[in-house]
DNA sequence: GAAATGGTTGAGAATTCGCTGAGCGATTCC
DNA sequence: GGAATCGCTCAGCGAATTCTCAACCATTTC
């Protein structure tokens, strides 16, 4: 299912669309103002971000000029506030994708996104990826090391997957396993610890130099050393 | 495999396009104008059509109205050499699936032509289906592996055609259930792990490789091992 | 250089997942 | 009407996967 990014303001609204979304079964992630929106975007690459015109800072519009700077694809629906034609042109040229003014019932705002993700050229994300001789492909899950194929379980897949659609990004461990595991608490848990062995025993198995770096006191990345 | 047709003024583009989309398995038809593309469809009933906006004579555009108005079902991949949003937005109003600026890369096609065919709702017309020694023919419902034929029940039948028109592809189990028993809620049905089974007993009666691969914990895919 | 912190590893317990055989009701065929 | 076929449910087994735990390294700090 699609990642949503929902950036608004006001924490009550932000909490209720989270809410929505999720029920829906949309991965949801939030924040609540410009910059961090812009720092999710690189943590989660949402497919979809729903995006509040006026915030105290970095508003809406600022947000989407940078991202579409940035090139990246993702679709933008604008909320806001005022039914105004000269805002609705405004937006809608810098890059915004669909427009919903407030309020609006949360049916509403599912079902446009569900509209965004049904358009033409809209592919979620499972595009192969691939870093030096480390690939990975989402639609036949096939991994390979070169020209050695190897076997993933799925959570371990899912991991490489996570790592590999951000090579040379350090990823904290916290951010990995709210990713992949869905969860986030300050346990002393080392599943991540685990399953990073795993995949440093499958990508290494035929002695090839490693992949998987340790940041110590911070998480893994994904680079040639 | 999936039939397209190529359409562009320039042949040394064309040309190329034919050979990338050949090498990909695509059965592949070429017309350099809008009135030989249209014979072209009336003669070989093209699943997929790329089609250059400007050309001299009856252009794109002309040409796509042209098959809506005749309710061809054809999905259209329309070549802009001109990233201009109201072109964009024209071209879309009428009709094409989806958009590629000139130049793109040939890889860059491929991957649209993929991405159409995956779409919820796209069936290939009744070809006869094949991969590796298996094979299917929806027609007359034969079903081989090698020089051995076998009977499927109508169930099994349209399991095994869904899974073989997605050769190599895993198959999520939801997306399998959605598809073949048109239904998707998350139950503890197991409906389709006893299918597999039924079509595992029947395509490897004579002791052949296993075709139907599990993916535990995501669902199944038609390839040789 | 000892202690503390953080990461790696192996063993195995717990859990989840998929496969199979038995069987039940509905429909079709004889 | 009885038999065969079909689509399906269910329970139990076995195996793959996920996770926990504890011992063991490596690096940093004091």
């Amino acid at each position: 299912m699609a990642n949503v990014l929902v950036v608004d303001d006001d924490p009550k609204l932000l909490n209720m669309l989270r809410r929505t979304l999720l029920y829906e079964g949309f991965h949801v992630f939030a924040a609540t103002n410009g910059n961090e929106a812009l720092s999710e975007v690189q943590a989660h690459r949402p497919d979809v971000i729903v995006l509040d015109w006026m915030m105290p800072g970095k508003d809406g519009i600022a947000v989407m000029q940078h991202l579409r700077d940035a090139n990246d694809k993702a679709l933008v629906l604008m909320l806001t506030a005022k039914d105004a034609v000269e805002n609705r042109v405004e937006g809608l040229e810098s890059g915004a994708d669909d427009y919903l003014v407030k309020p609006f019932a949360p049916a509403e705002l599912v079902a446009r996104i569900h509209a965004l993700l049904r358009r033409p050229g809209v592919e979620l994300k499972d595009e192969p990826l691939a870093y030096a001789d480390l690939s990975l492909d989402p639609v036949t899950r096939e991994t390979r090391r070169g020209e050695r194929t190897f076997e993933l379980t799925s959570k371990e897949f899912d991991l490489l997957r996570y790592l590999m659609r951000h090579p040379r990004q350090v990823l904290r461990r916290e951010q990995i396993l709210e990713e992949v595991w869905g969860y986030d608490f300050g346990g002393d848990d080392n599943v991540l610890e685990v399953y990073i062995g795993y995949l440093r025993k499958k990508t290494e198995a035929a002695g090839e130099p490693r992949m998987i770096q340790t940041m110590r006191g911070v998480g893994y990345v994904v680079r040639e050393e």
